[in-house]
RNA sequence: GCGGGCGUGGUGGAACCGGUAGACACGCCGGCCUUAGGAGCCGGUGGCCUUCGGGCCUUGGGGGUUCGAGUCCCUCCGCCCGCACCA
């Protein structure tokens, strides 16, 4: 007869048909908000298949739920798609085949595969950001925003991805280039749709203190908005009368501006250079600038550029005329365009001033070269401020200034108001309507969604190929009722994926985005996990989201996410896995070779979830072998009558056996509990099962059955399936239903301990020694010690060091 | 340049408060079982030396604090990530 083997393929559609059946995931509603727990993946993308990263981050997932769920808690765990963006409709201009198609065909795939994986998800509350029923309400909140001034239509200086031919928001364009297809972007002036964040600047870095998040996905955020506190200082040209304020964090260094630098494309530069000498200079060297990629131009090591404007400006602090100058090195998109130039105190003004030969006047004597950035005392800058420390000078500076009307405190920020409409098909529609009597004009609530048009032709024109579906575009101003057109931009996806926690929530609701009740009872997400490379985007845009639709009364929290979690990318030889490469895992063929449990407690045992891992087949097998050993000691132990209780009466094996088994649990629980250690959560499962096996011969069949039952139900969160039929066999229970089991103090607890002996903190001996020796017995038991007394004898002790329950250390001389 | 992280056996990693460095796993070596095994079970495995008692060395390098340092402090080297002319 053949030897039985452990068979994932016979094991795991069972269970998953059952917790189908019996809808063993689902939630419903009526929540006590006291003892619920929402754990929440970042939705995915459905292109394709599912990768390895999906199997991680679903994996690490799932073990939260599970554990939250056998710990008392009502878990929330649902699952969507993030369904509309350009990989589809690029796939559909290249293949014919129409975006809903391949983006439908990707999701049935996704679902079969999550399903295969015995994913614990709430599949009843299941959707697609592509769906009517779900962007309805995309759109909805987008009037909501309309309405409050939150998004308005203005024309600016924007990105522009030549090959995608649509615009970019700011977060998507990284070193000048399109962060999706890495062409460098253009500039171009287009009237488009924003969404009002810098209005949340101040609140979104104040509240990161609120949640907890990895410090570096804080910091990224805070860098990203880029909160400076300085002062607006206005500069007066007299020539054409016209003020310009400035923005600086140094106004304690306004004595030491020696010139005046304004951007290449700040709108006054050509005027202020009409009639004087330098007029053509400045017009070719503006030309120049403008021709120039982001990228370039913002190189800190080039040298500095720039030409004289032929005027002065008035610093008000002083009554000094100083010149203007246009030069590359100051941003249109920071502050004001223009700078005040402090050479003495700052290493670009500096350089700009050696370059062109301009005064240089130190203010502050920091006490080193120039430039000096240090602080120190104010000095050759005016009585009243000459030798105040330039802390409180900044402020003495700015009371002045104000009251003399010539500047103010200010506080700026590196944030744009994020821009979020795309001339492209695949995307939710922008819902307004376009009059030529009554402007924009927003489409009535009772008319939404407005459905996305099925088309022909999806190749971007540098207009939205929706402007060429006539029949939906020509509409009857719902205001005034005459001829009309609807917008023909679609929204950025991040706008769908910004709300879809809240959704979950409430998720057939077909009154409303959300009932608020629902919501407050669940949000916010008590446990989120996904990539880092969400750390900008996404992840500040929801918390914009939440912050807006809080202000509107819709939600009572101010955060979505409370804790956050960024799981680590899985490579191959080292390197991230691609289809290019040829290095691609798919957890599809590896599912079907070794099991669900095998891959999902692989991708968990591999290291630590937050940091990258390097994919092994062998580490795998490994974990399939332990898997396979702890199936093997269910399908040898004789079924119980029910249930797997630990007898009283424990013999040395037993007692040992039983031991290991509590100094599993404590162990795992320990690893689950406010920490992500679920390698070596595993790996304490793992030494439990070894102990199985070493000691089966001496233990009882009661003891060795209690020992197997509590292997499969901590490694039940990281290997459902598996833990299922183990327990299930040994027990005739349901593991999933079954309270996390507690450690019992008294079995954690040994009455004698391997004390270690040392003699000038090394190692010289160990020996077992009662629990309840005193300090005293403990010194003398390492004194008796042969070896002990071989490092001691022929000399002075002069010091023991007793550590009780661990060691003691005799220093001698 | 600024900010953050990391550096431990042949490999992935463990060591949570300063207290036995190397748990667990891979790989490798040996044994058992077997017609056979790439299955399974048991054992060994940081390096050097050894009179087989043990000794010395070892957590990127150097220094320090301490009875005791992978862990704390200083310094140098290397790697990774984020930001980068932001006034």
């Amino acid at each position: 007869m053949a030897e039985p083997r452990y068979d994932p393929t016979a094991i795991e559609p069972r269970w998953q048909e059952l917790w189908a059946r019996e809808r063993t995931w689902e939630v419903g509603d009526d929540v006590d908000p006291a003892r619920k727990s929402y754990v929440l993946e970042m939705l995915p993308y459905p292109s394709g298949e599912p990768h390895i990263g999906h199997l991680k981050t679903y994996s690490v997932g799932d073990a939260v739920a599970h554990f939250h769920r056998r710990t008392g808690r009502t878990v929330l765990h649902p699952m969507g798609y993030d369904a509309f963006g350009l990989p589809a409709e690029n796939h559909a201009i290249k293949t014919g085949v129409a975006p809903r198609a391949s983006t439908d065909a990707s999701i049935a795939a996704f679902q079969r595969e999550f399903r295969s994986w015995g994913i614990s998800i709430d599949w009843s509350r299941e959707f697609g950001t592509h769906e009517p029923r779900y962007y309805r309400w995309t759109q909805w909140l987008f009037l909501q925003l309309l309405s409050r001034g939150l998004a308005y239509r203005r024309e600016a200086a924007v990105k522009w991805c030549p090959n995608d031919a649509t615009v970019l928001a700011n977060e998507q364009v990284v070193d000048g280039r399109c962060e999706r297809c890495g062409a460098v972007v253009e500039a171009r002036q287009l009237e488009q749709w924003f969404l009002r964040i810098t209005d949340y600047a101040d609140r979104l870095v104040a509240d990161l203190d609120t949640i907890e998040w990895p410090e570096h996905v804080k910091t990224m955020q805070r860098n990203w908005i880029g909160r400076s506190e300085g002062a607006e200082v206005v500069f007066r040209c007299e020539a054409l009368g016209v003020d310009y304020p400035v923005f600086t964090t140094r106004p304690d260094t306004l004595f030491g501006a020696t010139f005046f630098v304004m951007a290449p494309e700040h709108p006054d530069v050509e005027r202020l250079a009409a009639g004087t000498p330098h007029e053509a200079d400045v017009r070719e060297y503006v030309n120049r600038a403008l021709t120039e990629s982001s990228e370039d131009r913002g190189a800190t090591d080039r040298p500095k550029s720039g030409v004289p404007l032929g005027r002065t400006v008035v610093n008000p602090v002083n009554g000094e005329a100083i010149p203007m100058y246009v030069a590359d090195y100051v941003l249109m998109e920071y502050g004001t365009g223009a700078i005040m130039a402090v050479p003495a105190h700052d290493e670009r003004d500096f350089a700009f001033a050696e370059a062109f030969g301009l005064p240089i006047r130190r203010v502050v004597d920091g006490g080193g070269e120039l430039p000096d950035t240090a602080d120190g005392p104010l000095v050759d800058s005016h009585p009243d401020f000459d030798g105040l420390g330039n802390r409180e000078a900044i402020g003495a500076i700015v009371d002045w200034l104000d009251r003399e009307g010539k500047g103010h405190a200010s506080v700026n920020y590196r944030l744009r108001d994020w821009l979020i409409s795309r001339q492209r098909y695949w995307g939710c529609p922008i819902p307004v309507v376009h009059c030529e009597a009554c402007g924009i004009v927003p489409v009535p609530e009772a008319d939404l969604p407005v459905v996305l048009p099925e088309v022909e032709d999806y190749a971007p024109k540098g207009r939205s190929p929706l402007a060429a579906a006539e029949d939906w575009v020509a509409v009857a101003c719902p205001s005034c009722g005459g001829d009309a057109r609807r917008e023909t931009d679609t929204m950025d996806t991040f706008v769908d994926s910004s709300w879809y926690f809240l959704r979950y929530c409430d998720a057939r609701d077909d009154e409303a985005a959300w009932d608020p009740a629902i919501v407050a009872a669940w949000m916010g997400v008590d446990q989120y996990i996904g990539g880092v490379e969400h750390a900008i985007l996404h992840l500040m845009y929801a918390r914009f989201f939440t912050k807006a639709f809080a202000d509107m009364g819709l939600l009572d929290v101010q955060e979505p996410f409370k804790r956050l979690f960024t799981q680590g990318m899985i490579t191959r030889d080292g390197a991230k896995m691609s289809k290019s490469r040829g290095n691609v895992i798919s957890p599809a063929t590896y599912v079907e070779r070794y099991g669900a449990d095998t891959a999902r407690c692989y991708v968990l045992f591999i290291g630590p979830p937050d940091q990258d891992a390097d994919w092994s087949d062998e580490g795998a097998e490994g974990v399939h072998r332990f898997l396979a050993r702890l199936w093997r000691l269910g399908a040898e132990s004789e079924p119980g009558e029910e249930g797997a209780e630990l007898p009283d009466d424990l013999g040395e094996a037993d007692l040992a056996l039983a031991r290991k088994a509590h100094w599993a649990i404590d162990k795992v629980t320990a690893d689950m509990s406010g920490r992500f250690a679920f390698n070596t959560a595993i790996s304490a499962v793992m030494e439990l099962v070894n102990d199985c096996y070493r000691l089966r011969e001496r233990a009882t069949a009661e003891t060795l059955r209690f020992a197997t039952a509590t292997a499969a139900s901590l490694v039940f969160p990281f290997a459902p399936h598996l833990a299922s039929e183990v327990y299930d066999r040994l027990t005739g229970r349901r593991v999933w239903e079954e309270p996390w089991p507690a450690a019992d103090p008294a079995l954690l607890e040994s009455d004698t301990f391997e004390l270690v002996c040392q003699v000038n903190g090394k190692v010289r001996d160990r020996v077992r020694a009662p629990a309840s020796a005193t300090d005293e017995d403990l010194r003398a038991l390492a004194r008796e010690r042969p070896n002990v007394r071989a490092h001691v004898d022929g000399h002075e002790v002069v010091r023991e060091i007793v550590v009780p329950g661990k060691l003691v250390n005799l220093v001698v001389r």
